[in-house]
DNA sequence: CCCAAGTCCTGGTTGC
DNA sequence: TGCAACCAGGACTTGG
């Protein structure tokens, strides 16, 4: 079985969307071995010298792809705990493609990481990480997972967290709930559009401080969290790598907004205008007729 | 020119 | 007053 070509991008990497590109980046890579490693953009690099990339990469064969929050986890066989770990920022794109297709191979203007995998049967893949803005990293880090991933915050989809946990985090904090949802230290995965559409549906106003949030609220909070993540993977999952637009939002998902990028339409819950405000410098959408 | 985004960093503020 | 925790805002980057 030849590897299968792959090209996973979302829109802005919220934790659905990398999830989605985690189960195509799984499917595609799992026990393929690194034979070559490119570097096109070394300052992308963090716990890593371009040095190490090149020399510990090559030989080591990927047994486990995974996700926390929004990052990739690849993790390496061998004694050592290799992991290479991979955000995509505001614009990476991962893509996988057997090689021999001429058009496929070819690097583009944004590539920043070139990396041939070679399988069992002899046969090569590219996996080629490119990102416009320069804003994703490139982690490699033996015995373990990067530093990074230690200040994360439980998964915000399928960690182990309750309204409890919740509760406790947003006891006596001024901050607005927005920043909160955002701060991946409480809770991995949330970006700005979900958090928007989390507090949507939740009916809270993204700027009530955390503090006064009842039992209820948080109940509420915890609830829509788990649902709204939910939706947004059961929906990127069903967009296959060719239905992506190049430009950004795969099918079907700007429809579903009720609260981000809506600001001056009526909210489909109760007629008011979608009003937009900067939280924590971060443009947001909500409804001031229905979240309170 | 300004805007968007996620994360890092800095410096100022709050409250025990 | 001291100090840690907290919080706001700028920097980074590029294309629309």
């Amino acid at each position: 079985m030849r590897p299968k070509a792959c090209r996973a991008e979302a829109g802005i990497p919220e934790l659905p969307e990398v999830e989605t590109v985690k189960r195509q980046l799984a499917e595609a890579v799992t026990h393929l071995r690194f034979a070559v490693v490119e570097a096109i953009e070394p300052a992308m690099l963090r716990d890593t010298t371009e040095e190490q990339l090149r020399t510990e990469l090559p030989g080591r064969t990927i047994v486990h792809v995974c996700r926390l929050g929004k990052f990739l986890l690849l993790k390496m066989d061998g004694q050592r705990h290799l992991h290479l770990t991979l955000h995509l920022g505001m614009t990476g794109q991962i893509l996988v493609t057997p090689y021999g297709k001429v058009q496929a191979g070819a690097d583009g203007p944004h590539t920043r990481f070139v990396f041939k995998l070679v399988k069992d049967d002899g046969t090569f893949a590219r996996f080629e990480f490119r990102d416009i803005r320069k804003f994703g990293r490139v982690h490699l880090t033996g015995n373990g997972p990067a530093p990074k991933l230690r200040d994360l915050g439980p998964d915000a989809w399928i960690g182990d967290w309750d309204t409890r946990y919740l509760k406790d985090r947003l006891r006596g904090r001024r901050a607005p709930i927005k920043a909160f949802l955002l701060d991946q230290r409480n809770l991995a995965g949330i970006g700005n559009i979900y958090a928007d559409e989390i507090l949507w549906w939740a009916e809270l106003a993204p700027l009530r401080p955390c503090g006064t949030l009842t039992v209820e609220e948080v109940a509420r909070l915890a609830a829509e969290i788990r649902l709204t993540l939910e939706e947004g993977v059961r929906r990127l999952g069903c967009t296959v790598a060719d239905f992506v637009d190049i430009e950004g939002r795969p099918g079907g998902f700007q429809e579903r907004l009720r609260a981000y990028g809506r600001q001056g339409q009526d909210c489909v819950r109760c007629g008011e205008k979608i009003i937009r405000v900067i939280i924590a410098g971060r443009g947001t959408g909500y409804c001031p007729g229905c979240q309170r």
